[in-house]
Parts: C-alpha cells; sequence; structure tokens
DNA sequence: GAAAGCCTGTCAAATGTTTGACAATAATTT
DNA sequence: AAATTATTGTCAAACATTTGACAGGCTTTC
C-alpha cells in the first residue's frame, strides 16, 4: 500500500533505537514515551516520532509506545525476523575475527562457510566455519542459498570477486574491502572502510587543536 | 584567519578523495578537473569544488587541480601529516586482527601497547605490540604520548575504561563496543558500530525484495 | 462516566546539504 | 599577442532533513 521510499538517514538510526529499546526491554520497562526516549538518546523527540511515522504509527497517545512490541517492528523492519546465510571471503585475521563475532549469530546472521586463496588455510575450521579453496566458492553459494557475502581481501582481488559474486546471484555484499565495488543494480553493499572511519577521527582531533590555536570562545561541538 | 565549522558530511567525504587521489597519483596523473573526478567518483562536479573550497581554493581556472597538491593538502587536513600512537584496549580476535592491518601504519598510526584483562594473553606478543594488564594502562599512556584509544572489549565494561582514558587525558577514543560512549566535551569518539552496518545491509537487502512484490516501475537506486 | 492530563501523528517552519548556473580568469591555440 | 577554450570559485535555487507547534484522541484520575 505505501511506496515512499525510505531516506537511508532514517534506516541508520533504527539499529541505534533497536539497541537502546532491546536493553529497555531486558530491564523490564514496558512502555516509554518520545519524551523520555529523547532524553535517554540525546537526539530530539520530534525526532523519534517523526523516524517512527515513516512506517506507520507504533504508538498510542496518552500512552507512548509499547516496548517490546516497538522493539520487534523495527526489528522486523532491518529483516531481523529473517535469518541470513553468510559466507566470508577472505579469512585473514579480521575475517576470523568477524567469524569469531557471536553477536551476528545473536541477530539471525550466519556464517555458512569461509573462503580464501592460501592454500594453507583449507580444511581448517575457524569457529565451527570450515575453510574452503575460492574456487569451491560459486557452487557453494548455490547449494546453501547464501544471501551476503562478507568481503575481507585485499583491494586488488575484490573487484574481480564481487564481479563473481553478483554472478553466483549474491544481493548483498558486505565489504571491507578499501575500494569502491562497481555492482549492478539491486545489489547492496554496505561498506566498512576502516582507515576511512580512523581518517574522521584524526580531522577530529586535529581540528579541536587547531581551534584552540586560533579561536576562542569556540564552545560548539561535533555531532 | 577562517572560523566557519566544516559539516560532518563533507569531512566524511575527504577519505574517499583521499583515497582516489592516492590511486591517481601512483597512476602518475599530474592533474585533474573537478569533472573528470567527478566522473571517475561518481559524484556532481559541483559537490567536489564545493567540498575542496571548505578549505580555500586548491584549484586554478582553465587547469584543474594538481593531484599531488591536491593528495598531500587532504592529507594535512585530516591530519595525516602527523603520526598518531595508539594503544589497543582488547586484544581478542578483532583487536588482534586491528593491529595486524597495516594499512593504518602506512597512514601514520601506529599501536604502542595493547591492554586486556586476560591474564593468559600478559606478556604475549601480537604482530610486534606487547600485551599488557589493564592496570598498567593509565601509566602507559602518560609516558608514551598517546593520541588514540582503540576500544575493542564487551560492552558491558566498556563504560567504566572510557571514563578511565578520559582522566588519563586521551582525547581520541576509535569505539569498537556497540554502546554509546558518555564522553565530556572536547573528546572524540568514532564509532565503528558493526552489528548496526550488518543491520543497515539487511534492511536494503529486504526493503528490494518487500518492492519486487508491492510496488513495480519502481527503479529507482538508494543513496 | 466526565474531566484533566498526556502523548502521538502531522503540519509547517527552520535549518542544512546538494545541485545547477555563470562570471572571472588561467591555459592553450592560432 | 589576441582569441578561444577550459575550468574554478561562488551564488542562488532546489532539495532534504530536522525541529517546533498543536489538534486530536487515548489514558488516567476523580
Amino acid at each position: 500500500m505505501e511506496d515512499k521510499e525510505i531516506s537511508q538517514a532514517v534506516i541508520s538510526r533504527l539499529p541505534r533505537y533497536y539497541r537502546f529499546l532491546g536493553e529497555l526491554r531486558s530491564k523490564g520497562v514496558e512502555r516509554i514515551s518520545s519524551r523520555e526516549l529523547s532524553r535517554l538518546m540525546q537526539v530530539t523527540a520530534s525526532q523519534i516520532r517523526q523516524d517512527f511515522n515513516n512506517f506507520g504509527g507504533f504508538g498510542q497517545q496518552g500512552y507512548g509506545y509499547n516496548v517490546g512490541y516497538l522493539y520487534d517492528e523495527i526489528g522486523r523492519i532491518l529483516g531481523l525476523d529473517h535469518t541470513h546465510n553468510m559466507i566470508l571471503i577472505g579469512a585473514g585475521h579480521l575475517g576470523q575475527a568477524l567469524i569469531n563475532y557471536m553477536n551476528f549469530r545473536n541477530r539471525g546472521f550466519f556464517f555458512k562457510g569461509a573462503f580464501d586463496v592460501n592454500p594453507d588455510l583449507f580444511g581448517k575450521k575457524v569457529a565451527g566455519i570450515t575453510v574452503y579453496s575460492l574456487e569451491a566458492m560459486p557452487q557453494f553459494i548455490r547449494s546453501n542459498e547464501i544471501d551476503i557475502a562478507v568481503l575481507c581481501i585485499p583491494k586488488g582481488e575484490a573487484e574481480n570477486v564481487a564481479k563473481t559474486l553478483v554472478e553466483c546471484g549474491i544481493r548483498g555484499i558486505w565489504n571491507f574491502a578499501h575500494i569502491d565495488l562497481p555492482v549492478p543494480r539491486g545489489v547492496q553493499v554496505e561498506n566498512v572502510h576502516l582507515s576511512d572511519s580512523l581518517m574522521k577521527l584524526s580531522y577530529n582531533l586535529h581540528r579541536e587543536e587547531q581551534n584552540e590555536g586560533a579561536a576562542h570562545g569556540t564552545d560548539s561541538d561535533s555531532e
């Protein structure tokens, strides 16, 4: 029935709502108003109501929001009512760390297999997940209903692997390689560019220092 | 002389410019116009010019931008002309993966030490970096001019550790713990919330599926 | 069960960001 | 050396996001 596109700005805030609501729920809190939540999360109440309203009204006038219900609804919006099968591509340090990170499993994201070019790793198990040769990947994807490929390989190889993934019908790539992947429409890429994040921190650290020297009375703060 | 605050939207784009310019430079490209760069990076030329102009004009009319000069200038803006000393807090899988990630070192970010609560790790070396007891941290920070603390610990402990870090004078925290750190003004926190990123991917995957069923003729794409 | 208080959903205003347009000027061509 | 072309820096318009305001309706109190 509804058809309007929801902005990525809103979507980016949903996981944070989800986290706070999950914590409230496990503390036994049953209801919360946008105002209370706004104080807790340090955002405006207006933004909270506006955000939730993108998906239809979850609240009730005079009452507020039911924590459990809202938590489940946001989970559903984020697709967490489905389980997701993932494969790891590149079983280096970072890749292995991701396999070992159990929080994903708790949210329904399961690693089904891992792939690498290094023969020393073939057959090895990482947190219960077997590492295979990269050549076995296409067949594995087709027979295991893989939704998401997690890319943890050097950027030189990333573009080719992404191409293969798309050919195998993968529609979601969680990309840790430091490169812009060229994928066709309909394939979703979510980038985690660690260097970029660190550079941003560096800028903000440095900006403070510079402002100290130059301007005075600058007490504004970043986002 | 200049005093206007630059928006985080602009800052977030700088590392990507830096990456593309670095690649152009290593390919031997000496000059580039905003239009060429815009085609390469898939953004508008107007945005590129607007972004660069926040920091004063780097280009020349009729010529464009000098790749090497622009690369260096953006690096300087991002604080990459300084080296940064970092400590790792939490030497688990993810923490060790970060220490092993050499790209940071190439940009002037050096791990000087690592800290953990697990006594089995004390004295162990990870990629040349020694792991110490968390209790040794405050002293270590003071004697090693640490700029950035990299937080890779469970969220339960994160808040307390962050408090200690702030007391020790740390002004930058790269936070991988899945929690909002409460820090005073002047302390910069850059969050890397992996679960949030994965949930966003999940949403975008699922949105596509939903739209297939409901609307038709929807050929708009995300950000 | 009526009255008072609370809180959502929504509208419009305010603010922030991106884009298109163009004058000014440097580089290149003739 | 003048004319032509290329391209920036900047302005204003278009677009997007965030905030404040409030009518309407549910909950709670009395």
